[in-house]
DNA sequence: ACCTGAACACCGTTCAAGT
DNA sequence: ACCTGAACACCGTTCAAGT
């Protein structure tokens, strides 16, 4: 309740860590993460971080450029997870790149839209393309044919992963029904048809048989 | 200028054409198309209805609702384009589904993030499901795999043609130039691997070559 | 250098009133 | 039945002022 107390919440430095990009960036996220992307605004997500929204100007360039940085951390948070392994086989990496791409995008599922809407190629993003393009290079795959296969893995696992949020039903308790997908009037007939497009498969393995139909269209090392 | 003369933007029956649900939605994508997603207002879509912005909530419920509404007319142009053919090869009618939705997204680039992140399944989707599958039970496909055919499909078309909006650029004149992609502090290695996999490939060639896989993944008739 | 108060135009939405 | 005026809380953004 006190102002010493308040201090505990953040259990590090001084009284009031300093704001920064990248520290905006992470609780702009996940405030997205917690309360959906519609409801972020400069106003709350300055409260959040304990300051007037104002202040966060001094930082980001605007709204814009703020989420632009979220897309740019996801990417990073890929990059993280997926680096290009020189010594493995080439195929292994891209196998691991795209579905780090959808464990990334399954794990923020309000901010995965983003990834897709908001214009931009950040650095992260290109970095793993040079990477993961050399690995192959070193096994004589040439470099348009890498990058062909690098962007059909993208869409492939951004794709899958957006219609997962959107349209599927995990398997057991199905969250949100698939009923709430359907506008009022749906049918009878087409809400039946629904429940089973929506919610009668396995995501991961409907995601891994077109990975592997992809990188098997590649001829062998 | 005057009061007569203005009837002649509609050059329709009466002085004003009456607001509807489906007018209204057909005007929200014109707007869509013409100032992007987030120009548009309820304020400023009434007022391109000839009408004051709160008068639209006698048709619609909320802007939800309305982006919604925006999403079933998109998979409405899509069920036009590529009704399923009971008498014609039922893989000819699946890639004229895949190849449909992902030409309505590319018609709409503005509204197209809209499809894959509105949280609903349309009743035009649905019957895009129901017929095309039912077209081929006739061959003997189970509904199983023509269902986990579509899935895969539809992420394809959405997935590519999502990365195509965002990151590609088209052949000749590249609009808008990659660098526009890029933040500014983007190292000028990677700047220069960003121009070739953002611009150098034929996006319509990448498409087809990905249906093809997923096709030809089904064993024959 | 960075945070804030005050202010701005704009936005989504409601509701009582008009026709 | 459907459109409007007035009003509300909220939003993105600017800028002069504080420290």
């Amino acid at each position: 309740m006190t102002s010493t107390q308040a201090t505990t919440d953040r259990a590090t430095t001084g009284p009031r860590t300093p704001l920064s990009r990248r520290r905006i960036l992470e609780a702009a996220l996940g405030y997205i993460d917690a309360h959906g992307l519609d409801a972020l605004s400069m106003h709350k997500l300055g409260a959040a971080l304990g300051v007037k929204g104002m202040s966060l100007y001094n930082h980001v360039a605007n709204k814009h450029d703020l989420l632009d940085g979220v897309v740019e951390l996801l990417w990073s948070q890929v990059e993280q997870a997926a680096p290009a392994t020189p010594d493995a086989d080439w195929r292994d990496g891209f196998r691991a790149y795209a579905s780090a791409l959808r464990e990334v995008a399954l794990r923020h599922p309000n901010a995965a839209p983003l990834i897709v809407g908001q214009l931009i190629m950040p650095t992260p993003a290109l970095r793993l393309v040079q990477a993961h393009t050399a690995a192959a290079a070193t096994r004589g795959v040439a470099q348009a044919q890498a990058h062909a296969l690098l962007r059909t893995l993208t869409s492939h696992a951004l794709g899958s992963a957006l219609a997962e949020i959107n349209w599927s039903c995990g398997r057991p308790g199905c969250r949100p029904p698939v009923s709430d997908l359907l506008r009022p009037g749906t049918p009878q007939e087409l809400a039946g048809l629904a429940e089973v497009f929506c919610g009668g498969y396995d995501p991961d393995e409907q995601f891994q048989l077109g990975l592997d139909l992809m990188l098997r269209a590649t001829d062998p090392p």
